[in-house]
DNA sequence: ATGGTCGAAACTCGA
């Protein structure tokens, strides 16, 4: 099964270049965010025409998040338990079934800037709901794919210029601490399971020609359990795309598992 | 040190 997750920056603006990039690389399973659009606003027609399934969770203007897929997706649930007065629609979670059954979520981890700040606080409050949802699913023992736009840079070799990002929420001692007390659950970096290094992004900012400089940073991440991890079998960043007209500033990162 | 660019939607904010 080939699983995705992609920050899209927009579906109104990016539909047509993410209908291309489902066709070509034609993932089973597929994490959106930033979708900034409604629920009703979202154009369904467009993906079921090509045979995925869709659930969102939209709100007006910003974030939002959705999952397509090509198996019907069940038990779906929208929000990330933990505070019933948070309004940002950032996290949706189903379970697919095909060699086996996997629990998907797909996430939209707050920015946080400017950091100190409110906005950095609901940054990391977040983060502590993310890491007890993430502690209850653990423990089903089943496939678990944390998949999305994590807005977390965990180590300097995850940026080009890591200096420029010294005092930025995506990159503060407090971002990387939360990012990993929920890998130390027992998750695993699916693409840092594969591939060692530095050089390796997913995100390039559309500000002072970052993509032509290859000055980029990797933010978008998927935390597999071990039930999950034990099926990987590869992990490609599509880079290519951000070369193309109307990119996303983000790209896809894309697994294989064997389920 | 600054400004540089997008998207959604509205005459600005969030990234």
């Amino acid at each position: 099964m080939k699983i995705a997750t992609f920050n899209i920056n927009g579906i109104k603006a990016r539909a047509e270049a993410l209908v291309t990039w489902l066709r070509e690389a034609e993932p089973d399973l597929v994490a959106l965010q930033e979708i900034k659009s409604t629920d009703e606003a979202f154009p369904h027609e467009i993906f079921e025409g090509l045979g995925y399934f869709i659930e969102t969770h939209g709100q007006k203007s910003f974030n939002g998040v959705a999952l397509l897929s090509k198996l019907p997706l069940e038990d779906v649930e929208r929000g990330l338990p933990g505070d019933d007065g948070d309004e940002q629609a950032r996290w949706i979670e189903a379970t697919v079934v095909g060699k086996r059954a996997v629990r998907f979520c797909g996430l939209y981890l707050p920015n946080g800037n400017p950091a100190p700040g409110p906005k950095y606080d609901y940054k990391l409050a977040w983060m502590e709901r993310m890491r007890a949802r993430a502690a209850e699913l653990l423990a089903s023992e089943e496939p678990v794919i944390l998949a999305g736009d994590y807005n977390v840079i965990p180590q300097d070799e995850d940026a080009a210029k890591p200096e420029a990002w010294r005092e930025d929420a995506l990159a503060l001692p407090d971002s990387r601490a939360a990012f990993r007390r929920i890998v130390n659950l027992g998750y695993t970096d699916a693409f840092r399971a594969e591939v060692e290094g530095p050089g390796h992004y997913t995100f390039w900012d559309y500000q002072a020609g970052a993509w032509q400089r290859n000055n980029g940073i990797r933010i978008d991440h998927m935390l597999l359990s071990p039930q999950a991890a034990d099926l990987l079998r590869g992990v490609t960043i599509d880079k290519e795309i951000r070369g193309r007209d109307k990119p996303s500033d983000h790209v896809p990162l894309v697994i294989e598992l064997d389920a």
